[in-house]
Parts: C-alpha cells; sequence; structure tokens
DNA sequence: CCATGATAATTTACGATTCAAATATTAGAG
DNA sequence: CTCTAATATTTGAATCGTAAATTATCATGG
C-alpha cells in the first residue's frame, strides 16, 4: 500500500508497526474516554443524585418535545429495549417522565418528559455543559475542530464496518 | 479570555457556542468509542466466548508475566475492586488465571496467567489487534498520529481535573 | 374475516459495574 | 506487646446492559 525505504521495514515488520500502533490509539481513546466518562458519572451523582444513562434518557426526550417511542429512545441510545424499559421505569417513578398511551398504534407508548422532569433536567443540563467544556478545556479551539474532524473520519469508516460474522 | 472582532460575538455568545461546540465534540467522541467497544465486544463474545472486562484483565496479566496484586488489577483496568473479585472468579473457574498467595503478605493474593489462559490469550489477542486495525483502518497514518496527540493533550489536562467536590 | 408474519414492548436470566460496609492483615505509636 | 490506623480484598445491594423468549398488537394476502 505504501512506499517504504527502509530495508527493516519489509510488509511484515511495518504491518506489526501498524498494529501496535492501532493498538495504542484505540486503548488510548478508550482510556480518555473512561477518564472524562467517570468524571460525569461521579457528578450527576453526587451533585443529582441521577445515573448517566437516565440523564441520557432525559437528554434525548428534551430533544423530542412531542416525545419518543420506546423503540425509537432504544435507538438514539444505542442500548437495547429491554435496557430502556428498566430505564424509563425508574424515572416513571420518579415522576420524570411519563408513559403515555399512543392511540394510532397500540402497542407503544409514547414516552414524555413532565414539566418536573424537564424543569430538573434543565438544571442538570447547564452543570454538565460546564463540565464537558471544563474537561475538554486543556484542547485549544483549534484543535477541538481537528478532533472533531478526525472522529467524523473515524466515525464514517468504523460505522460502516460490517457487524461481525466475517472472520 | 479571547479576543473577538465581531460585534456580534459578545461574551455571552462565544460562550455558548463554545459549549455546545464542547459538548458536540464529547457526544462525538463517545458515540464513536461505544460503537467500536461495542464490536469488540460482539466479536469476542461471538467468536471466543469471552467478555471484553476479562479480555482486559488478562491482557494485564500478559504484560506482567509475575503477575499482579488484585488492587494493582483494579488502579490499571481504571474499574473498582470488587469489580476485579467477580471478574478474576469467572477466569479462576474457567481456569485461565489463578490466585496465588502471597507469602509477603497475607493479605493480597498475586493473579497469574496459567499456561492454558496464555495460549489461549495470546490467539484472542492476535484477532483483537486485526480488529482494532481493522476498525481504524478509515484513518490514514498521519491522521492516526495526529489523533494520537490530540488525545494525549485531552489525557493529561482532564487527568489533571480534580476529582469532584467543587461545585 | 382470518391466518400469518412483522413489529413494539416487556420479561427473564445472566454478567458487569459501582458504592458502601464488612473482614482480615499489616504497620506503627506508645 | 497492644491499640489504632491503614491497606487488601470480599460481600451485598442496586443499576446497567445484553440476548433470547414472550406477549400484545398491527398489517396484509387470501
Amino acid at each position: 500500500m505504501k512506499k517504504t525505504k527502509q530495508a527493516q521495514s519489509d510488509t511484515e515488520t511495518r504491518a506489526t508497526s501498524e498494529h501496535t500502533q492501532a493498538l495504542r490509539l484505540w486503548l488510548r481513546m478508550l482510556a480518555c474516554t473512561n477518564l472524562i466518562e467517570a468524571q460525569i458519572r461521579s457528578r450527576l451523582r453526587t451533585q443529582f443524585g441521577i445515573t448517566l444513562p437516565r440523564f441520557d434518557l432525559m437528554s434525548q426526550l428534551e430533544r423530542s418535545p412531542e416525545g419518543l417511542k420506546m423503540g425509537e429512545l432504544s435507538k438514539r441510545m444505542m442500548v437495547t429495549g429491554g435496557n430502556v424499559t428498566g430505564i424509563t421505569d425508574q424515572l416513571v417513578t420518579e415522576g420524570l417522565v411519563v408513559r403515555e398511551d399512543n392511540p394510532k398504534d397500540r402497542r407503544a407508548y409514547i414516552v414524555k418528559l413532565t414539566p418536573e422532569g424537564r424543569k430538573i433536567f434543565k438544571k442538570m443540563a447547564e452543570s454538565h455543559e460546564k463540565w464537558i467544556v471544563e474537561l475538554l478545556g486543556g484542547m485549544s479551539e483549534k484543535e477541538r475542530q481537528q478532533f472533531h474532524a478526525l472522529l467524523a473520519v473515524l466515525k464514517t469508516h468504523a460505522g460502516g464496518v460490517r457487524p461481525d460474522q466475517d472472520r
């Protein structure tokens, strides 16, 4: 694929170094994400007594004031339907969201934020955004733009790789 | 903090756009990581019948042939001690790792790969590395280097942010 | 109308994860 | 030596997450 001048760098060696480079890159990316995510989880818990998945679900609903079906939440949150059922149950118990019957299709509910849920979410979202700005604050504007562009490349490619099956 | 020439871009507006930029960046990063991680989990499960956490634990042990204490595993894997206990239990049941008594400190164990565990791990690691190369293959060599450097900046900063406590 | 297949959500069983509390051992001050 | 504090691990309860099976409803061809 690529030309190389060094005598040592035959296909074999190059492949290996490419491999460890990609692997290290992935491990670093994973570490960064986990680091930030752990901070967010911890702060949501100590300051608002909420978990990240519940916050995420509310966040989806806030963007869709007309409400969402369980299956739509599942797709958007990239988790299974069973999981959404559980998280929704708890938010309903806490009075932050409601399941409304859907007259068009009695198999499906419409899940919506309650007024209380919307009010509380707005407060949390404000803090959440500050935390993100703080945690990503080590990068300059330009670096963040570069980063965003690189992630777009990654997302497009990785998202296109077929699920499994192949060896 | 930064000067701006546009009349519209007062502090308020700029702050807001910086905020949503950082937020979008974070959401994209999270989505990418989850996408790749889900692929790896799925493939480890279908092709080797193992979970990602178990693979990770074995991976740590493979890098430390002399074995590791539970607490060291916990630190390196960035998970709680209780979690390590559970994952180790299962790997012990499967005969892939052993808990050895530590004569120096009877509170602590030394966890090691068994010969069988090491053999199996090597096979899995080989495939794992291929998958990573495949999934990150959308980026050029240069892009991967840039990405790695940007992650270093992020890791340093985010790792330095104090845990919680502050408003 | 009705049989069949697709779709929406839930349930069940299990693994992973966290936090907080409990247990066991070590280390150090007096 | 003994009390106390620190360290290493485990346990238990709660949440999150997946996959597979189940239930209820819809939609369509005959």
